[in-house]
DNA sequence: TGAACATTTGAACAACTGTTCAAATAAAAT
DNA sequence: ATTTTATTTGAACAGTTGTTCAAATGTTCA
């Protein structure tokens, strides 16, 4: 914690607004807690990670659907699956050979519905 | 567009599911439009960048102080300002040699508040 | 058991990202 | 005009990221 000397200021001159620590400290998000928000957010920052959520919006899929509907290596995908398992905004099980994914959760579904309203302006 | 074969399925046998692209396409949201909110949150999905927006949450604030605040070079908190400001997440007034920074619009507010809850669990 | 299939994993590589440093603008004060 | 202060910009560097390829699991079926 600190690590912030409010003697030393970066600014010849004290401005007309409080320092930014200040007003992060009252809107109530810890360091950490942005910390994690912000990884959080890396995972949906990637345009095959996107493509496959909302891929699994609609049905479970199985690895090799998923690649053969994006046109990617079934490895590639595997690969970014298993960054979304981690996340937990998937989760998966086992029939025979086949691996089933399907959504974590509602929070997922929430998250990319802000980010299209957004982007849509 | 296109590049999708159904005649050329990567699995041996057709699984129980419709190939992942039809699902896709029929949540609505196009191939472009998941590349941008990929891009969206790309954005969001960086400690520096989600640590200037909260500050930006409780006031305007110049460079100068959020450097400060955040325990960063000027310099480093600037070129991340021009990539959200590129993003058109913040927007920015000059005042004589300073310049102010605040939030563009609630969207971000928004889309913060999903993934603290998120986190949160 | 062995062959066939679905998926996972690890190493390697190119591409990208964030910070630093030095230099360049921009605006006000002397 | 020169100096001082606030911010921006560009190049360089280390660290990270996503894909590929080859090899390794795990599971079913003959």
């Amino acid at each position: 914690m600190g690590g912030f000397d409010p003697e030393t200021p970066t600014c010849g001159e004290r401005h007309t607004h409080k320092y930014a620590v200040e007003a992060v400290r009252a809107h109530g998000a810890s360091e950490t807690e942005m910390g994690d928000v912000a990884a959080l957010f890396k995972i949906f920052g990637d345009g095959t990670r996107v493509r496959i959520l909302y891929a699994l919006f609609e049905a479970e899929l199985c690895v090799c659907d998923i690649a053969e509907g994006l046109g990617m290596t079934v490895s590639a995908v595997s690969h970014q699956l298993s960054v979304l398992k981690q996340a937990r905004l998937v989760k998966f099980r086992r029939e025979g050979k086949t691996v089933y994914y399907s959504l974590a959760d509602g929070h997922v579904h929430t998250i990319l519905g802000q980010g299209l309203d957004h982007i849509r302006e």
